[in-house]
DNA sequence: CGAGTTTGTGCAATAAAATTGCACGCGACG
DNA sequence: CGTCGCGTGCAATTTTATTGCACAAACTCG
């Protein structure tokens, strides 16, 4: 991990479509050299994915919520049940434990209010154990990036 | 921007490695056609662009933190000002500014504590207009994807 | 209803890119 | 000082993306 993998590890967070040959030449290594770092990173797990980010417009879920769950029981287990229920929700595209006042947090991407509606009643009407939870939601986004500093 | 195009992003939201044959096989098309969509939802902008994500451990970056922030002057200007000064910081991943309680929420990817400490202090000690911050830690990730739900 | 236009498709040829085998150079280590 | 291990570049090969073309379906407008 020298400072050539480094910056192929940045150029690759900022655009993984680009070609091998053309990252090698701007980080001065050769293709073929180049491509085997790039497959050493992959194998090593340090690049754990490539992927295409949407438009969220564009794709038809513009708005963008965050919701804050108090549990009635905090133990571990309850967590990771709330947690696992949470995430089999395709609008969440986050679900987090936290330390501090609240359990969990997660973070939501939906079409509109009306799928709000439905999510929240159905992940907090049966559960039981949830005391409280605080819906908020996302004016404006000033930074929103999958690239890890490094 | 019918099942097919769906599909097509379905698919490259998990993995937009895969060569366009394997694809084309996979939604019922000619390698051609399905190259032609690809690039139509490529430069509509649906598809914004393709990035590599990394192992966050493995990238030496295993805390997640998230900060809310309550600005002592609740202002448009005042709110923009802080999230450019946020969006500025490396390991401030994700910056908006939200309804509710608090004004703005970041959230944070760091190496260790003391990057933290770095960080708030950079943040928090000139900006006069930060009335109260609050941090917590995330202790474990139940789900966190970059897929937008079609 | 029907001619014309637009849009999308598959096939085959072509161009571009990734991948591999091989030999060399450099630094670590005995 | 020789040997080993690791990374590199070059060139050949394989794989993949890309393009031109002809055709079919859907849509438009008279």
């Amino acid at each position: 991990m020298d400072r050539i993998d480094r910056k192929l590890l940045n150029l690759l967070q900022q655009d993984a479509s680009r070609t091998n040959a053309d990252l090698a030449a701007e980080v001065g290594l050769s293709p073929s050299s180049c491509l085997r770092r790039i497959r050493r990173l992959r194998s090593a797990g340090v690049i754990d994915r490539v992927v295409a980010i949407l438009n969220p417009a564009k794709a038809g879920r513009s708005v963008k919520a965050i919701i804050t769950v108090e549990l009635e029981r905090h133990g571990e287990q309850y967590v990771r049940r709330f947690l696992d229920l949470a995430a089999a929700e395709p609008a969440v595209v986050q679900a987090y434990s936290v330390s501090g006042e609240t359990d969990a947090l997660l973070m939501l991407r939906l079409k509109d209010m009306e799928e709000l509606d439905a999510l929240t009643e159905r992940l907090f009407r049966d559960e039981s154990n949830v005391a409280r939870y605080y819906t908020t939601f996302v004016i404006r986004t000033g930074k929103e990036t999958t690239a890890i500093p490094l």
